[in-house]
Formats: C-alpha cells, sequence, structure tokens
DNA sequence: CGGTATCCCCCGCGATACTG
DNA sequence: CAGTATCGCGGGGGATACCG
C-alpha cells in the first residue's frame, strides 16, 4: 500500500511523499519556524510520537530536512533544505483553498489548546507596552483541564502557560473556544464580537484599546470564504 | 484513522480530504478534464475501480464535483465545481515542486500504457498536416502486451489505440520507454535523444522534421529540476 | 460503459505504556 | 526532551466475479 502510484507524473511522485495522513500538518510546523521534536508535536497534538518520527524520517530520506545539532539548545533541530523551503507553495495552496472550500468547523476540530497555540505564533509583541504583557484567556466552555491559559508576551518571545505563570494578567480574555477559533480563522471580525459580548476583555482602559491590534490572526484569515455550499 | 485531524486549521481541514491516497491523481485527472469514470480511470490505472468510486463520492460531498447527466453520451459525467476549478492551484504546486524536487524516476514507475495516454492529451493536432495523422510507437523493451500503440490524430480529437488501429502509420517511433518518459518529464531534450538515436524516427521526411513540434510534453517540463541530491 | 460485490490479507495507524 | 515497544483494528490492495 506504501508503494509508489506506478506513475512517472510529478504530481504522482510527489504525492507519494506528501499525501500520506498527517504528512501536510507535519510540513506545515516545519514552514512556520517548528524545529524540535515537541515543538513540531504541540502543533499537531492528536499525532502520535511514533507516527511523527516515522514521517520526519521520510522527509529527511526525501531531502525535504536535515536532522542537524541545535546550536542554541541540546539536542537536535530539523532544518528544512532547498526542496523543504519550497513546500512553503505546496502548503500555501492547500491552506488558500481550504480556507475558502473545506467543510465547516465541527466541534470535533474545537481544541482549546491547539488555538491558543497557533495564536501565539502570531502576536504582534510590537504593538504591546515595553516589558513584559501577560494575558490571561479562558474558555468558559471548554473542559476543566482546557479552560485556562496564559500567554506571557515579552519583545523576542511568546511562552503559552496551562498553570497561571506568576505574574498576574493585564488582560484577561473571556469567550467561547468556537467565537475565537472563527475569529482567527477570519470567519467573524473580533470588533463586532466585542461589541456583541461575545468577546470579554478585562484590564487597563488602554490595553484593553490595544489588545485587537496585538491579534493577527491567521495567515489565510484574510482570504474571503465564499458563501457556504447548498 | 479517516477521522479528521482535530484541528480547524484551513491546512488540516483540506488534507482531510486532499491527503487521502490517490486523491491527488483523480483531482489531476478532473483538471486535466477528464469527466467519464472510465476516462478517469485510464489516467490513473492502478486504482480500483470500487476505490475510485469511494473518491469520487467523497469530492462529491465535499462539494468539489457534481456528477450530471452527460449530454453528449449516455451515462453520467463529473464536472468540477467552482471549488473544485480552484483545486487547481493545489495539483499545480504538487506537480511544480515534484517536478524539481520529487524522487528520480525508478524502472517500475515506467508503465508504458499511461506514458502514451499521457502524450495523447498534450499533442498540437494543428501543427499535423490537414486529416489524420497515425503514428505508430514501439518500446522495444517493453512487454509484449504493452510493446505497441498507435495514436490516430484528427484535428479535434487524438485515439489511442492497442492494436492496429488499420490504417497504415504516417509516422512510426521507436525508444524505449524511460527514453521516452525523461523526454515528456523535460529532463532530456528530444532533439539530442534523435540525434543519438536513441528515438528512431521513420516515415516521410517532411513528418519526420514536423514530428518534434507535436510534442507539447508535460506541463511541468519547462520547470528546470536543480541537481539531484547528493 | 460504469460500476458493485466478495473474500482475503497486509500493514498503516491508533492507543497505551515505557525509556535513556 | 525525544523518542521506542507492543498490541490490535480496520482501511486499502489484489483477485475475481457479476450486473444494469
Amino acid at each position: 500500500m506504501q508503494d509508489g502510484y506506478g506513475q512517472f507524473c510529478p504530481v504522482a511522485l510527489a504525492s507519494e511523499l506528501l499525501a500520506q495522513r498527517w504528512m501536510p500538518l507535519v510540513v506545515r510546523e516545519l514552514c512556520v519556524g517548528a524545529t524540535r521534536f515537541n515543538e513540531i508535536r504541540r502543533g499537531i497534538p492528536r499525532i502520535r510520537p511514533s507516527l511523527l518520527k516515522q514521517r520526519l524520517d521520510e522527509l529527511e530520506r526525501a531531502g525535504v530536512l536535515q536532522r542537524v545539532p541545535d546550536a542554541k539548545q541540546e539536542g537536535y533541530g530539523y532544518q528544512l533544505t532547498e526542496a523543504g523551503r519550497e513546500l512553503r507553495a505546496v502548503v500555501g495552496a492547500i491552506g488558500q483553498w481550504g480556507q475558502r472550500w473545506a467543510r465547516d468547523i465541527r466541534d470535533d476540530d474545537l481544541d482549546p489548546g491547539w488555538l491558543v497555540w497557533a495564536m501565539h505564533r502570531r502576536l504582534d509583541t510590537q504593538a504591546m507596552p515595553p516589558g513584559r504583557t501577560v494575558i490571561a484567556l479562558t474558555f468558559p466552555d471548554a473542559a476543566a483541564t482546557e479552560r485556562h491559559f496564559w500567554l506571557v508576551c515579552e519583545r523576542q518571545q511568546v511562552d503559552v502557560c496551562l498553570k497561571p505563570p506568576g505574574f498576574e494578567p493585564d488582560l484577561t480574555v473571556t469567550t467561547s473556544v468556537r467565537v475565537l477559533a472563527e475569529i482567527w480563522r477570519g470567519l467573524r471580525p473580533l470588533s463586532a464580537e466585542l461589541r456583541g459580548g461575545r468577546v470579554r476583555v478585562e484590564g487597563a482602559v488602554a490595553l484593553k484599546r490595544a489588545f485587537p491590534r496585538w491579534l493577527l490572526l491567521s495567515a489565510y484569515a484574510p482570504i474571503e470564504r465564499p458563501r457556504v455550499r447548498g
């Protein structure tokens, strides 16, 4: 079954590698800059580590990435080669199409931990006040273990905490997972959700007013989604 | 296993549909204009009809195609919707990447029947003499049952025959499957293979000289393939 | 032509547990 | 942190036959 397609067409040869389960997500993580094994895993919470390792090995054999000693930290990191960097075009095409035409979001797609992890990559820390800004996120509709998150934002780095980080939050945001997910996807405007009270923000007035500019949303959010099909 | 990825990311939602086995090839066939079941099948010889039907049903449910009564012939045809037509960008990105970076062609990718089927879609009949032009193809290295093919070319239509069509060939082309496959992929120039005698053409001089202009090759052939990786 | 039906087998994948 | 080990299920591949 993992044999090829018996064709030398470039679409077929590429698909032998790329159209395997989980593969587009692994490539997506690498393209947005993840390098460490567990960093990739956080972006794909439901993949088994053994399968992730298998996929990474396949990508290495295909010349898409290299496993290199990590200079900054201990251990190894996965780095894209030129062939791997050019996969951005493939992931981008899939994402663009998905933004416009993929199925609607179901309740079991709504993983709050993944949402916060995705958001933490797309925060404009330059637009925040100097120093540290702590944002507490609360999803009243989520299961107890994934109801509270904290984003500890500094100029060069944003950390996601599952427990109170020890610093008092500067801003507290309360909303449902679906509302924030659809805002992140660009399917609802944040402004309307704030006005309608479906997103509630507590904190200093200056921070509350600046907050919408911190959220960069999904890279695909600007792409218009046509009317749902009948 | 065919459950989703548990993410509302557009890349993940699109991949649930598109990153299944065979799916990129099915979409490719639809994008190059195949509409009938057996027409799609000829472009994907190794797929089981039951699985092809399953994939087509998934695409219909996803709103990518519609099954409509075929006006010209009896039976039904599969037509892409707007969502389906926009998949050309995805197939195109995969094909471009594959042309540049996918693995080299192995012997078991070299299906001569598929090669001839792919070529028949990309023949410039406008460049041929008026009326009917019959090209006989011979692959001395192929198994007996797929050694001989005939392309019966008319202005609006090209037919692939597995048996002598009853018309004398105007041109007879003899070469190995690999050489012609790599020419079709743009990995070797036809001119050099003709000069080197690895492609032999028999027939009237005017036709022999015109023949190279009839072959439009793969749509991805113009894309340069970087040096093979080390 | 455009599929369906059936049986069998394999292995990719998921789940759980464990480790240097 | 970065994986490995083990077990079990079921989707997909192969072959063959059948049908409106």
